[in-house]
DNA sequence: ATGATAGATGCAACCGCATGCATGGAGATG
DNA sequence: CATCTCCATGCATGCGGTTGCATCTATCAT
């Protein structure tokens, strides 16, 4: 059915490895043979059987990706989407092919790193968010597949020598927290989550800045959600008593600040009048809703970008050292919810 | 590095045949040595190489999903986003991997059609609103390679014998405006979109409702926009004066709609008191915005489901005959901003 | 007891490509 | 003109599976 480069070297009347070193531009083969090789592939449309090409090389020009089951998440893939879209696009000027897996252990994602690895279907992995255990990693460095770690930063003993791309969660929080404050804030309320690393990180940004304005970090300011729309506006609505003394609501993702703005505008509080908001992701619907939402946001075309080149710079050599981070910084995006601009 | 039949086989004392029959369950195989050998795979975590097996069989348990480009859009991608989601999570389920590509050619799709299919990387193709050139659709025939259209209906002379997993659009253009006429609208302004087929399905709905209720069809109360949620707002603010006269609006993507409501709200047009409003696609953000969003369903998780069905019935068998066309019936999922409710 | 039979297993070829090594021919050298 | 290089190409093998066919060993009927 599908030529192959037998069919082709006897189109061209040569071997078929003159076909093969040809059309992988070997320096063996001499400028005209190579020509009229290649001539002859693009009139025949020929393309490499991936899988044949795969056994010899041992490599897929696939790589993985690994995503937590929660990106599923309507919400969470409002971040995440994005992310992945630029992922995609870089790939593909590079003629790779992306296979996308999700995690069913939430932390580990040891089910489909394995399955993909083991049966040679990629060349690398970008590992979304996850977490992963101890078992997987020692499986991950034993087989010498590149590896990349997106999204936030994992600093654990075992979390040595991995490579990562991350936003300065830290910075971010500070960022949105700092802004608040020099418009006057003195008592911010953060709506953040609890069980991920990176808002862990917003938190101490958050302190970060109090300290630095010299105002007392008060523990019943910080409320958590689940990331979700009805969380962030759920925590408004229960804590409207606390909310209504504050001046100002730092969520830590979008879309619970979009959640706690539609509440807001249930208790009648006028925003940025009456509170102030500031959010974090920088999601495209922020400028669906209004007032336009502050925001801190996260450069995902960059991170995704340097992901992608780390990972094929891992994937192109095994004697690069590994283990380089690379900390991208987030910026704040002022609109209106802040009520700067008033 | 990574075991092979033949390491199990030298485990298990037996030829590396054999090893290949038992983990492939086949009949030849007595049930004990079949169940030794199954156990000593499982100790071992051994996985086939998926290059020498599709290099064999000529299967690659992948399949590719083919977006067309304004996918990467935001609001385009809150649609299918979430029809990703679901056709992720029934391959998961049935252990085939999945490979996204985009038609850089909005209307064909070729080249990453071509590529993958060529190369022996997928054993079928899932085209999401692709409108195929003659070139490429012969060549898929050529190829015998299965492949499923998603989305939406195509009848050409040339799609003949096609299978294809569709909404009804036309059924759904005529839900909303149906539902709006019940309610008392006699002028009902549509946002629609040029570009595509499936608009123009809704619109035909819209006229046939208009018909059997003996409106008359009124041109000028047909817009257009690009699908995005400025365009909504926009063509709301171009076109006050049409729609102040108007009862009703009916936005032929849920994005729009809630551009549209954007724009109404800062007319200070009452929604649903002065003028109703109607959307389509029922994605998860309706929920997010004031008032809730009356709008036609589609059953994307159904849709998903079925092509994924489909298209693994397809590549199980050349058996098959080819050519079903499978229609999923929208329905009509009425919320807060067509004033049914008051 | 013996040949027939069927079930279980091994052998070997093949899938399409990459690549080390052998080979052949053209040009350089003496 | 013979010999030596070196460059271009071909040959043959291996990657890790699948599978047709041969082989072997019980089991069974005669």
């Amino acid at each position: 059915m599908a030529l192959t480069t037998k069919d082709i070297a006897l189109l061209a009347g040569v071997s078929q490895s003159t076909v093969s070193r040809s059309l992988n531009n070997s320096p063996l083969i001499s400028q005209k043979t190579r020509e009229r090789i290649l001539k002859i592939a693009r009139e025949q449309e020929f393309e490499f059987n991936a899988n044949a090409r795969g056994l010899s090389t041992n490599r897929a020009d696939t790589i993985g990706i690994i995503y937590p089951d929660d990106y599923l998440e309507f919400g969470v893939n409002l971040y995440f989407g994005s992310l992945h879209t630029h992922l995609r696009q870089t790939l593909e000027k590079r003629d790779i092919d992306l296979i996308v897996a999700f995690s069913k252990n939430r932390w580990t994602g040891a089910d489909n790193v394995k399955r993909l690895v083991v049966r040679r279907k990629v060349d690398g992995l970008i590992l979304v968010r996850s977490l992963v255990d101890p078992e997987t990693l020692e499986f991950l460095r034993r087989t010498g597949i590149p590896f990349v770690f997106l999204h936030f930063h994992q600093d654990s003993p075992n979390t040595e020598g991995i490579d990562q791309v991350y936003a300065d969660h830290v910075k971010g929080g500070f960022l949105g927290t700092d802004h608040l404050i020099r418009l006057g804030h003195q008592k911010i309320v953060c709506i953040s989550v609890d069980e991920a690393e990176e808002f862990a990180q917003r938190r101490r940004g958050y302190r970060t800045a109090l300290e630095k304005h010299g105002i007392p970090y008060d523990e019943t300011l910080m409320l958590y959600g689940d990331r979700s729309f009805q969380s962030g506006y759920r925590i408004v609505k229960q804590h409207c008593d606390l909310i209504s003394k504050a001046t100002a609501l730092f969520a830590h993702t979008d879309v619970m600040a979009l959640g706690a703005l539609d509440a807001l505008r249930e208790m009648n509080l006028r925003v940025p009048e009456d509170i102030a908001l500031v959010g974090y992701d920088d999601i495209e619907l922020t400028t669906f809703f209004h007032p336009h939402l502050t925001t801190v946001h996260q450069p995902r075309e960059e991170i995704a970008v340097l992901a992608c080149e780390r990972l094929l710079e891992l994937a192109g050599s095994k004697r690069i050292k590994r283990g380089k981070e690379i900390k991208i910084q987030p910026s704040l995006v002022v609109r209106e919810s802040c009520g700067a601009r008033a």
